[in-house]
This record gives C-alpha cells, structure tokens and sequence, in this order.
DNA sequence: AGACTGACCTAAAAGGTTTTCGCAACGTAG
DNA sequence: CTACGTTGCGAAAACCTTTTAGGTCAGTCT
C-alpha cells in the first residue's frame, strides 16, 4: 500500500511558499478581492504545486456548517430505503454536501445512538428513512438541526414528511384499468396493519364507486405481501366470481404470485384477466410472465424532494406536515396485449 | 418544526457551571486520573444538566482521527453494493466509526471528485466497491490513506483487495450436483467478458475434470446475466442434449428463466433436471418454484472483511494482494426433493 | 507639506477540544 | 526548618482555517 501517512499540507505550507501571510493565503484561495493579481498568481501555483486541499474539518469548525447531513434508515437493505437513499445522494452530490449513513435496523436503542453521533459530529441535518408507510415516532423533539422524514412520515404533525400518495396511486391503478374496459375488478393487498394495505383499499374503494361500480368478490383481499399469498388469493378470486376480469394487485410480488397461479389455469393475461401490480420493482415487474402494468411511487423523486426539502430547512425555511407525492402508471403487458 | 438553531454548550460551559477550567473539564470527560473525585463529579453533573456533547469536529482536529471512512461505490443500487455496503456499516457501527457514502455510479470523473472531497473531509480510509469483480483501476496512488476494495479488485496488486472466490463457489456447485447423483451437467452463464462469468466456468470446468466427466454439451454457455437468457438456454441445452440431468446456472435469473422454460416443456425440477443458481438473491432464488439451490458470495461477510482490513490497515499493518472469500452452498429443493 | 485615499497586505482572534507543562498546596522525611 | 515528592488544578499551545481590524505605502489633492 503505497500509504505512507505524511502529514497534509496546511495554509501555512502554501503561504510560506508564495511568500504571503497565510492572511493572504485563505483571500486568494478563496477569491476574496483584496488581492493583487500577481499574487494571486503566486499563491495559487503555490496550492497546486503542494497539492494542497483545505481541511474541511477546520473550515467547518468556523462556518458552524459541515455540508453534511445524516440519513438515518431503519432497513436500509429493504426495497424502499435504497431508492430514497439514491435520490438524495443525487440531490447532494451535485453540490458539495456529504451523506453519513446510519443503518439503526429497526432499533430504537441503536436509533438513539445514531442521532447522538449523528450531532456530535454537526451534520447539517437528518434524514430518516422508514420502512413502511405507517407512522413512526418523532426524533425531532428539541433537535438542533432539521429533520424530514422520508417514506415513513413521522407521528409528530409539526415535523416534515415525504410520503407516497398510496390512495392517489391506487385510483390510478384503477382508472387505468377501467380505462382499458375493464368492469368487475378484484383487489389483492397486504396486511390489513398497514397503512399503505389500508390506503390503497381506500383508493380503489373509491375511484370503483365513483364510476358507480362494485368491487369484485365485494371486499379487499387482505393477506400477506407475497408471492405465495398471490397465488393463493387466485383461487379466492376466481372461486368467488369467475368473471373477474381484472385485479389491482397491492404489491408486485402479489401480482406476480397471482398472476403465476392463474396462467397454470389456462387463463390468459391480460386477455382473460387484466393484472396492475405496486411498486415497479423492475427485477419483478419487468421479468414476470407477461411484464406486470404497475403503480411506481417514484422514490427516487421522493427522496430528491426530501433532501432538497431538507436544504431549504437547514436554510431557514420549513413547510411541516406530511407531503404525499404522486406516484405514476408504468404500462406494460399485463393489462395491454402488445 | 422544533429546532431553533440554538449556539451548542460547549465544554467552556461545562467547566464554567462546574466553577473549573475548561483543562481540568476536559480531564474530568475523558477519565484522566488527575481530578479530585469530588472535581470529577462536579464536572460530570455540569456536563449531564447541560446535556454537554463534545464537538467531533474539533476532536478531529486535533487527533487527525475523524473516526469516518469513505464508502466509494459504483452502483450503489446493484445487487452487490448493498450487502458489502451493510457489511461494512455492521463493521463499523459497532465501534465508534462512520461511513460517508458516495456514489460514484461508474463515472471515472465523479469518482475522483469524491476521492478529492473524502480526503478534504479527511476520512481514516476509504473503501471501494465495485459492480463486478473485473479489476478495477486502482486510486490508490499516493493516498494519504489506506484503501481496501471490495467485490471488484483494483488492478494494483500493490492494493488490497477483496473479491468472491467464483472458482470455489462453481467447485461447490458442481460437487453437489455429483452428490446428488448428477452426471450430465450442462453451464449455462453470463457473458464471455465478465470474469465472474470466466471464473464459474473455470471451476465447472475443473471439478468435472477431477471427476472423470465432461460437461454436458462439451462446453459452457455463455449468454447474458438475464432470466431471457436462461430460457433460450434451456432450448439449447436440451436440444443439444436431452439426457442432461443437471444444469448449473451462472446467477439466478438465469436459473430463473431456466427452470420456467424447462417446465414448460414438463420437465420436473429437480426429478428430471436438478439445477443450482448462483448469487443467493433471495426474492429470486426463494420464490422460483421450486426455491433455487444457489451459491451464496456471502457478501455481507465480504463487506465486513474488508471493512475490519481497512481497521487493521489505519492501524498501520497493511496485507496486499487479492484474498478470495469462500462462497457457499444454500440448498433448496431445485436439487433436493422434499 | 500635510492630509487623504485606495490598494494590498498582515497580525490576531475565533471556533472547541486535548495535552503539556508549570504552579501551588500539602504532607512526609530528614 | 528544609528538601522533596504527590496531588490537583489551570494557563497556554496546538490542530487549521477564515475574518476582522489595522497597518504600510504610494499616489493625489489642497
């Protein structure tokens, strides 16, 4: 390892070098005006020739700002903390602020911990990252920087949240659906628990009745956010009214499982049965038999949103309460035969 | 939002409230023995009634430690990132240490940029994972800091370098395969240029060697890393040579796609055809009917590895070269009937 | 000549912490 | 009473940078 640890080059070394004041020095590093251009010259070829680089730890121990901020994630392996996470690296990297990443793996204890560090070392500000939809405790109280919360909005009214519009989404899936004709329409979700399973009933709930039309088998299917639970709401489906001719699925896993079980039964996709799946994730929606129609919270987006929104807090300006972002339609063959 | 920015207690004020020196304060925090215990006690309450934290950046300062490491990824959002990526902050997090995350997404410019702004921020070490395991360009060079890769190797065998052992994981493979019984094995993998893909064939290669065999169809498969792939394979295989009674596939999309295809046809998986994935990516080797027999890189445990290397590295003992990490065998009932 | 202006530069302070060294007080031994 | 060691504490330097408040000098105006 070619790492012989020499100490860094400081101000002082290129002051001494140009032959100025380190006074001078910092002025034309940083383009202040009060320099005669062919110092300035010499300075500046003082800097490159040393390799020099300011210590950002000593110019944030006088600016009070580190350009850092905290992201604070409860799952960070799941599905929905990396998409957050990308969107605000992307926010971040095109300016000069860092991303310190704290995985707390779903522990309050270790949660706790991490914020400590997390000011002990002055980020900026902090991102927390949520697993699920469902609201999770506040870590704002009496903290000395902002804080939003991104995917899973924080039980505190006063704090900031970014969270996808789970209803809005569901009436998308929906109205695509009857958009391509179709009438007697099933809905397969998760856990009743949850409050993403909850708001996309809740959406498709409505966007059937408005159009004057019932929910197909007459309830949501609650069950489980898997494959296995897909296909075995299949039978149900198909047990309770033959004549589906369409489900919104709460998840991709759901929809692949479902629609697995229903092409074993000869029934074709979408001909015979149209299938909306949640969530494009791409390994599954994209790869399925045929690729899945499906609902995409655009977390990328959101989490972009969340970081942006969390430089306008850090600059003073914050708009709490709880964001629902727009989450789009991403057609492919199973509800549109190519 | 509940965060009025207010100025942070410092240690100044810990020692005024404890009517001592800001020296004797700071004896007092860190354990020195040089304080009367009625001093220490004094301090400590000052310290707890201010909810005193000491500023990382000025410890930072002063003991050139910043306590951070770099985490310099290519494609944080692919399959191998993320685990290396837990790995390394299950590494760390355990201790006191924290993990700036930059994402370089495979742009040699960005990358260097990142580099530059690591090295401002004075990070302990930088760790440097890559999307495959081809070498990588090293960037290393006259760092002032240790540097460890992971999953993609750096081309300077000077570096330190932490890489899956794909020759092992196909011995693994194809060992199994024999144990079950098997003796007509066909591989089917991924593109020619990919050196994991070369890396699996070799040890395809190698194992049935030792065993007096050939492969099943004289010579291995190479394709894409897609489900696609797999199942046009599947129609080679079987064509070339419908005896075939094992395939082992290059990753799990395309053991993926095979075993879809190859029951298509009626074959049973594994009566008919035993077939072993590779890559253990869980939503597709668990949830292919039947689950995936699959090789597991083991790349959490990779990830920390390297991790706890680039301790022993900041520490000063440095072992270069590239080390290969054992795979190994998670069986499931593509080869193994119930 | 003296005062003023403007351009260019520097000394010093500030930011928060740790560490080194010196100082005072006290007790003990001679 | 002196010499000396011990204990407890504080002043100041160090880490590196930026900013403020001057300072010097040359030139210009009255």
């Amino acid at each position: 390892m070619s790492s012989q640890r020499r100490r860094a080059t400081t101000i002082t070394d290129v002051a001494t070098r140009a032959g100025v004041s380190i006074a001078t020095a910092s002025k034309a590093l940083n383009g202040r005006s009060q320099v005669r251009a062919e110092t300035l010259q010499r300075v500046l070829r003082a800097a490159e020739e040393l390799g020099y680089q300011p210590n950002a730890l000593a110019q944030s121990l006088i600016s009070g700002q580190t350009r850092t901020v905290g992201l604070l994630t409860s799952d960070s392996v799941g599905r929905f903390g990396i998409p957050v996470l990308l969107g605000a690296e992307d926010a971040f990297g095109t300016g000069e602020m860092a991303v310190l990443l704290c995985d707390a793996r779903g522990d309050a204890i270790r949660e706790r911990h991490y914020v400590r560090t997390l000011l002990a070392r002055r980020v900026d500000g902090i991102i927390v990252v949520g697993e699920s939809t469902d609201p999770r405790p506040s870590i704002s109280l009496d903290l000395p920087v902002p804080v939003v919360y991104a995917y899973a909005p924080s039980d505190d009214p006063q704090d900031v949240s970014f969270v996808p519009d789970d209803v809005g989404g569901a009436r998308i899936a929906v109205q695509h659906l009857l958009t391509v004709g179709r009438r007697r329409i099933a809905h397969i979700t998760g856990p009743t628990h949850y409050r993403a399973a909850q708001d996309r009933a809740v959406g498709t709930a409505r966007t059937l009745e408005e159009a004057g039309l019932a929910l197909s088998g007459g309830q949501a299917l609650f069950g489980a956010w898997s494959r296995r639970w897909g296909r075995q709401a299949a039978e149900i489906v198909l047990a309770g009214d033959p004549e589906t001719d369409a489900v919104f699925c709460g998840s991709d896993q759901i929809a692949a499982g479902f629609v697995e079980a229903v092409r074993e039964r000869g029934l074709r996709v979408p001909d015979d049965i149209a299938v909306v799946g949640y969530d494009n994730w791409e390994v599954l929606s994209a790869e399925t038999r045929p690729p899945l129609t499906t609902i995409d919270m655009n977390l990328e987006v959101l989490g972009r949103t969340a970081a942006q929104h969390l430089f306008a807090a850090i600059d003073g300006r914050a708009a709490s309460g709880v964001h629902r972002m727009s989450c789009s339609l991403t057609i492919r063959e199973s509800t549109m035969p190519q």
